[in-house]
DNA sequence: CTTGACACCTAGAACAGCTAGGCATATATG
DNA sequence: CATATATGCCTAGCTGTTCTAGGTGTCAAG
């Protein structure tokens, strides 16, 4: 419970999704896959997190789903950022900078 | 919930109370303030954050606590480092590094 | 034909942080 | 004197997020 990586989230999972679909249209899969990669593999995306954030973040409006075909040619559910989704994004981003910039400031203290 | 201050600690509420005791013993009541004071008023860590935490970080090993006099005049819980509490230290604030750059990937990414 | 990748989903547990209480003492204020 | 405020400790119980661990089904490759 001490060194694995498990709840490496910390409640910026939402953040990170609405991110990555305002990238574009996407589906959940890949969304996973997306936030894997473009943290060069550190953060790992459970589908026990994956799919329950899409319906909370869905629920709250942030989000919009659409069922349609995957590149692979299979149907998949597309999201993509409603007006309130584009706005919840912004206040997320600004909040996580005051965050890590009061974490740094504690962080940064001498004695 | 969507907009207030709470949850803000987002589980680096450890990480935080570890290094304000890293900077000499105090007890818990003076943790809270001084790290709402250094994070200039961003964190308020409630009492009902703040006390599990500290047995929760006691319990683990990371921290000691000591009977002792305060300022005040009045007895107060003392808490100071363990050894293990440095390192355990020392892990997560590593880790809130990598972190914070994973997160700051995504944010960065440009479509 | 079976394995693995894709793509969706849920139930239940674990855990952190919050609200909202409680106790006790000291000092200041009306 | 009464009472409010600050100090200083604590807990119970709620909520919300994330995880584990399961499940469904399709398609391609071997």
């Amino acid at each position: 419970m001490a060194e694995d990586k498990s709840e490496m989230l910390k409640g910026t999972l939402d953040m990170l999704i609405l991110k990555v679909v305002a990238l574009g249209p996407i589906h959940g899969y890949a969304i996973s896959q997306r936030i894997q990669q473009i943290s060069k593999e550190f953060f790992q995306v459970q589908q026990g997190s994956l799919y329950p954030a899409l319906h909370r973040l869905e629920n709250r409006g942030w989000l919009e789903a659409e069922w349609r075909e995957a590149s692979s040619g299979r149907e998949a559910k597309f999201y993509k950022l409603t007006k309130k989704g584009r706005k919840q994004l912004e206040a997320e981003v600004l909040n996580w900078a005051r965050l890590s910039d009061a974490v740094a400031l504690i962080l940064r203290t001498a004695e």
